[in-house]
DNA sequence: GGAATGACATTTA
DNA sequence: CTAAATGCCATTC
């Protein structure tokens, strides 16, 4: 039996390169809105290496929190995969990956 | 079973 | 618009 974060995981590594993807969104992924149960998953952090943890932002597009060095670490992974980063926050409109794209 | 926690989101003042 | 308060779901103790 798969785990709530083992779902979120697999979505999660479905996102493509260049892109990011809210909590929220995420959330509706695995067909719940349990972003918060999400941020504990990350948090969790049961497989970093395998979990592109950094894409993950909030719902306005705030960086929001990382663990593996803060979010200064996550910014510059984000930059690092082509995606823009002013003051913290990203343009959602232009990296935003959505639940149902994965689907 | 119940209380507490969290890398958030939404609403109200 | 900014700040504060409340709500949210799943997990853990």
């Amino acid at each position: 039996m798969k785990s709530f974060n083992e779902k979120v995981y697999e979505k999660l590594k479905k996102v493509p390169k260049g892109k990011v993807i809210t909590y929220k969104e995420l959330a509706k992924s695995v067909k719940s809105d349990a972003y918060r149960a999400v941020g504990n998953a990350m948090k969790n952090n049961e497989d970093p290496v395998k979990i592109p943890c950094y894409k993950v932002v909030c719902s306005d597009g705030f960086v929001g929190n990382y663990s593996g060095g803060g979010m200064k670490k996550k910014i510059k992974l984000l930059r690092k995969d082509g995606i823009e980063v002013n003051n913290n926050k990203i343009d959602l409109k232009k990296y935003l990956f959505k639940a149902q794209d994965i689907m």
